[in-house]
DNA sequence: CGGATTGTTCTTCC
DNA sequence: CGGAAGAACAATCC
């Protein structure tokens, strides 16, 4: 669930709690979680957090006097990350989450614990173990840079380069939208909601969309990232931020997951249907 | 119990 | 080789 509005969310969440701390150890309680690699802890004992990066759905922490090393974190369907004191509590949250989740940390989806020396630590969750945070050399990082295409909500967004693409794709416009190495950060949630806003509907061929559509597109792909991230992102199923709370662009949401309710703009009941391999909303008479 | 679930990557096919 | 479609990954929920 989590797209470029929910990790850009817990990225500066993160920064404002762990940059400049000191890594003093690292717990790997499931190794698929940090890429089978055994020697994570030796490679980060003793080092500094300099800076938390993004581009799109991955997260790139860099390291003080360390050119060279980099830890590269993506959440893919329900990883969390928690921050908490010596106790194992969550600092000032976890009011949205569960009972038995708040609990306690670390729980039993609890997969990498990084310990601090000032006695805090950074838990990384993941039910579904699709997420990983694992250690990375400056030419992988440069390697996984390369492979994502614009951000839509970045000032220079090329909308002309972006058209010229798009209209060169023969799949449904929705499928070449959740393509990060074409445009990076959309996923199933903000993908339906900025078709809705642009008017077109999901399954047409991407071939087929006008240049005045794509800007649409483009204008409001970045507009619901940028709204979702000033509110914190958009909780449907798993994300929770780093304090455990929901984010609240679900308030803003017009069409995923209103499958059945009255379009906002028409009154057209919202359909569901399956396009590009995922669950799909949007409505069927003002979405062209 | 069958089917679905937010993301990405690999395989298969054309 | 490239593009596109679908499976796979794993756990949980309804």
């Amino acid at each position: 669930m989590p797209e470029l509005p929910e990790v850009e969310t817990v990225r500066l969440q993160l920064l404002h709690k762990i940059k400049g701390k000191t890594i003093t150890g690292v717990v790997v309680h499931h190794n698929k979680s940090a890429g089978h690699d055994t020697a994570i802890a030796k490679k980060l004992h003793q080092k500094v957090i300099k800076h938390i990066d993004r581009i799109g759905k991955l997260m790139i922490l860099s390291f003080k006097d360390e050119g060279n090393l980099f830890l590269l974190a993506h959440l893919k369907m329900t990883g969390q990350f928690f921050y908490v004191d010596k106790r194992g509590s969550i600092i000032g949250g976890g009011h949205s989450m569960i009972e038995s989740d708040r609990a306690q940390l670390p729980n039993k989806h609890t997969r990498i614990t990084f310990y601090f020396s000032d006695t805090t630590a950074l838990h990384f969750n993941d039910m579904r173990l699709f997420g990983y945070v694992k250690v990375a050399n400056k030419a992988e990082v440069d390697r996984a840079r390369s492979a994502f295409g614009q951000e839509p909500i970045s000032p220079t967004f090329d909308v002309a380069d972006f058209t010229k693409k798009l209209q060169r794709r023969n799949t449904p416009i929705k499928a070449a939208l959740l393509d990060q190495s074409f445009v990076a950060g959309l996923g199933n949630i903000y993908v339906d909601e900025t078709l809705w806003h642009a008017k077109v509907a999901p399954t047409r061929s991407a071939s087929k969309v006008t240049s005045v559509e794509a800007k649409r597109i483009a204008h409001y792909a970045g507009e619901t990232m940028n709204t979702a991230i000033s509110v914190g992102g958009t909780t449907f199923q798993h994300f929770v931020d780093t304090d455990g709370e929901n984010g609240n662009y679900t308030d803003y949401l017009r069409v995923f997951g209103k499958q059945g309710t009255p379009c906002p703009r028409c009154k057209t009941p919202i359909v569901k249907i399956r396009c590009a391999g995922r669950g799909t909303h949007y409505c069927p008479k003002c979405q062209k």
